[in-house]
DNA sequence: CAATCATATGATTAAGTGTTCATATGTTCA
DNA sequence: TGAACATATGAACACTTAATCATATGATTG
């Protein structure tokens, strides 16, 4: 059992659908794509902010978490690129970064809801 | 700064919209469907069962991990609903759960390949 | 039934993560 | 320039989690 079973591959269609699998890199970043997603705090700032944009204090707000725990989120969610932000005077405000984000959390809820 | 800033949102815009965000039940849901999507390795076995059922032992040595690191993985897969699974005699055969698992997926792979 | 194979489980440990508190940065306005 | 506001950051701590090792369960075969 060590490396080998004998269930039903052979050492040949192991290799091949080994080699049809996305390189570990590319595994690493959707995984963390996926974890950003796995935070109840953060899927609730991301849809606070699913059709309108809004500044750190009304997401902290809505969200009811501190200031400093939406803006810790927020450069979470910033530099996974999940979000953008525009500064106006004091006030910088955030929203989705694009449809797939929406896309995500959409799939991801309908799987949920059954 | 410390409850309401004077920002953007009345006090009864915050509370139409938070009435609109999905209950903390729900999103507790979402997040937790999202957090097992983000470990490498889960989604390396997703992946790997992507259009073909497998053994537990293929899948280790098809993601390159330990019998016991799968058979912990896939039980949390089970629990989550994300793969189902046959037993065949001594092997046990898992398969995604269904088309949400692949739609979740390639809408994830898609954000990560911009 | 005993041995073997395939898988599952429990305990332990090391690494990662979210929240909080305190403080810093940056902007506006008087 | 100084005060007030909006946001960001750093450090500390409690909590979670994935990998490993040892062992258990469950099924087959001789």
């Amino acid at each position: 059992m060590d490396e080998n079973c004998s269930c039903t591959l052979t050492d040949s269609e192991i290799e091949r659908i080994k080699n049809d699998l996305p390189g570990d890199e590319e595994l690493y970043y959707l995984a963390e794509l996926f974890r950003i997603f796995g935070d109840p705090t953060r899927v609730k700032i991301l849809y606070s902010l699913f059709d309108m944009e809004l500044c750190v204090c009304d997401i902290a707000t809505l969200c009811d978490i501190s200031q400093s725990s939406a803006s810790h989120h927020l450069r979470t969610l910033r530099a996974n690129k999940l979000v953008k932000f525009r500064r106006n005077g004091k006030t910088i405000f955030y929203s989705l970064a694009d449809d797939h984000v929406r896309s995500i959390m959409g799939q991801g809820m309908e799987h949920v809801e059954e």
